[in-house]
DNA sequence: GTCTATAATACGATAGAC
DNA sequence: GTCTATCGTATTATAGAC
């Protein structure tokens, strides 16, 4: 619903209504309005590793068969989806963020979540680049994850099409990894 | 206001008392509510557009005394700073951006000012970088500006220091700068 | 242009039975 | 765990006087 209708457009008796329960069983198991929100980025970051960890199920045998560039580009560029699993996160991870700007209590939250997924992708880095030092790779996977949100929400939001905004992050991905 | 609470704190009866007018007062002038989000993006459009021309207010004799790749570094690292007028531009500004996502009426509003954004980085770049191809400076606009962006809400959600973000964002214009 | 007053309803949250 | 019923208030928006 977060993804539908956004934060700001979260009713908790819609909530109710589209899981066919009552608005008090939604207090009851999520306490308030903010432990929905609370909820619904745990739910969303395990999605994420999920689909992340699951992507090139096809294979399988022997260990780390794709090029570790190939790889990371696979990874980033999974977020740049028009499927509705992809799409739900990225709306609703957005969401979150935003709504971290003005909300004390999830701000923690997101900035784990963020901290975790930059670290994924500098492990990432430092496979397809092994010249590299740690604190090059952390800041790559930053500037990365960062053009990530920023490409994602301007789709999102109708400023920039999906093949565009792909073609622009394989760009940078390439350049990051040609660079150090 | 918008900076303050964000779009969805935004009540028009506290923007009201805020201004010292009745509720009514800001229907008059305002029509409804999306008529203040649509004026807010004209405003801080125009406002964002005038500090980045009134930049560097010491010097004024002469065309063009300075490096344009300085230039080009200067502009982009003006919004990521925190002064009062900056940061109510950027808060702003990522809600307004993060609001098109469920809002049609605002998507088309918020696209033209980014169209409009990304050209005048583009042309920005062109004087750094003679050589390149025009569609390789809109890239590198594009790139840029949504790098900007998705550094700007992890800086205001708390989730990357003011200073970190400004180090990744100008070692990304470097890069792009020494890349074509 | 600006106000007071208020309609209309949406919304978060709780009480209490089962 | 789940429901019905409802409280209390916040909120957008309008009517109508000045």
């Amino acid at each position: 619903m977060i993804a539908r209708r956004g934060v700001r457009g979260l009713r908790v008796g819609e909530l109710a209504a589209e899981a066919g329960v009552s608005t008090s069983l939604i207090y009851y198991h999520f306490t308030d309005r903010a432990g929905i929100l609370r909820r619904t980025l745990e739910f969303i970051s395990d999605r994420a590793d999920r689909y992340t960890a699951e992507r090139d199920p096809g294979q399988g045998l022997g260990p780390d068969p794709v090029d570790p560039r190939t790889e990371l580009a696979q990874v980033l560029l999974l977020e740049l989806q028009d499927t509705p699993e992809v799409r739900e996160n990225s709306t609703a991870w957005g969401e979150l963020r935003a709504s971290a700007v003005f909300d004390a209590d999830l701000r923690e939250d997101v900035a784990k979540a963020t901290h975790t997924w930059v670290h994924e992708i500098a492990d990432l880095l430092a496979h397809a680049r092994p010249t590299g030092t740690a604190p090059a790779h952390a800041a790559a996977a930053e500037r990365l994850t960062a053009l990530l949100e920023g490409l994602s929400v301007r789709w999102l939001s109708g400023s920039l099409p999906l093949e565009h905004a792909r073609a622009l992050l394989a760009d940078a991905i390439e350049a990051e990894l040609d660079h150090a």
